[in-house]
DNA sequence: GAGACGCGACGTCGTTGAGA
DNA sequence: TCTCAACGACGTCGCGTCTC
């Protein structure tokens, strides 16, 4: 690893330009395609399911009573469409939970989404309703040709940012183990020796003396009670590194307040950021590591011992 | 003056920990 | 055990400023 600043600088722009080329290599439009169908048929699925356990929207209620999960449809036939949060603010007796598990809906609360979605259904979306008959197949197409995307849209991004967050951190716990470190439970470091030498933690929180414990994603515990407090951020555009770089220096800053010397803080980098955000971590001494390049990673901390 | 750039504000979603 | 507010992660938009 270089020793001085701008050589360091160089070296990590040679490696953000290396990133930004695996991850550009890695798009495949034939492979995102193929994903995009099948996300689209799922939410086809979905909408089909809300329609047929709803009577098409005629009676909401009973199909949330049974399966709360209904409700990633019926918010998407809104006008607009609206969010988890968002609902919640017209419905407030409603909870998100019971839609991300597919719980069943408390019959009194039932009765009151269904009251919210007959105000703020999309009219034109669902005449039927209007003149209380079935909807015909060009009604059930058009509405499955105009949701679908919409609801496959939201899936895919949010799919993404968990997979690649998860693969990610993933990586580094298995790298981790395969050293031989032992992992512990989570739990609030908020004193020294919290994590022992060669022991770590993945998604834990951290003390600082300002603000609320910030979580980190890894905690490595390295000689003499030194934590090195490690943040892994994914981001696909140079925009967002500059979002995802603050981050990092935000809950840099709180930990070095609190711990001082006794904690090292590191950010290991993915896909596409800009050099001049990498700049900015190596001034405010933050180790710079890379997914692409774990075994630097690896060899540094061999290096603590 | 047009385009690039920087960045704050805000949106969505999933997870988690405190409290009922 | 369950609920839900708070928080973290990531993405997008729009506006002010800078540069050519």
């Amino acid at each position: 690893m270089p020793q001085t600043v701008e050589s360091l600088k160089s070296f990590h722009a040679a490696r953000a330009a290396e990133a930004k080329r695996l991850y550009q290599e890695a798009r495949d439009p034939v492979e995102s395609a193929k994903d995009w169908r099948a996300e689209l048929r799922a939410a086809r699925q979905v909408l089909a399911r809300a329609l047929r356990a709803s009577d098409y929207f005629a009676d909401v209620a009973s199909a949330l009573r049974e399966n709360g999960g209904h409700m990633l449809a019926l918010r998407h036939v809104m006008a607009p469409p609206i969010s988890q949060d968002q609902f919640k603010l017209l419905c407030p007796d409603w909870s998100k939970g019971s839609e991300n598990n597919d719980k069943p809906v408390a019959p009194g609360v039932a009765v009151a989404v269904a009251a919210t979605f007959g105000a703020w259904r999309d009219r034109h979306l669902t005449r039927w309703l209007d003149t209380g008959r079935r909807p015909t197949r060009v009604e059930m197409r058009e509405i499955l040709l105009t949701l679908a995307p919409l609801i496959a849209n939201q899936t895919v991004a949010t799919s993404r940012r968990n997979r690649l967050a998860a693969r990610q951190e993933q990586a580094v716990v298995a790298l981790l183990e395969r050293k031989g470190w032992a992992r512990l439970p989570s739990s609030l470091i908020d004193r020294r020796a919290a994590v022992p030498e060669r022991h770590f933690m993945h998604k834990t929180r951290f003390a600082t003396a300002t603000a609320a414990p910030q979580e980190v994603d890894v905690a490595c515990g390295l000689r003499n009670t030194v934590v090195l407090a490690m943040e892994c951020k994914v981001t696909n555009d140079e925009t967002n590194s500059v979002k995802r770089v603050n981050d990092v220096l935000k809950k840099a800053e709180a930990w070095k307040t609190h711990w001082g010397s006794f904690v090292i803080t590191a950010a290991l980098l993915d896909g596409v950021i800009a050099a001049k955000d990498v700049e900015r971590l190596i001034d405010a001494k933050v180790r710079v590591f890379w997914s692409h390049d774990l075994d630097s990673f690896s060899a540094w901390l061999d290096d603590q011992f």
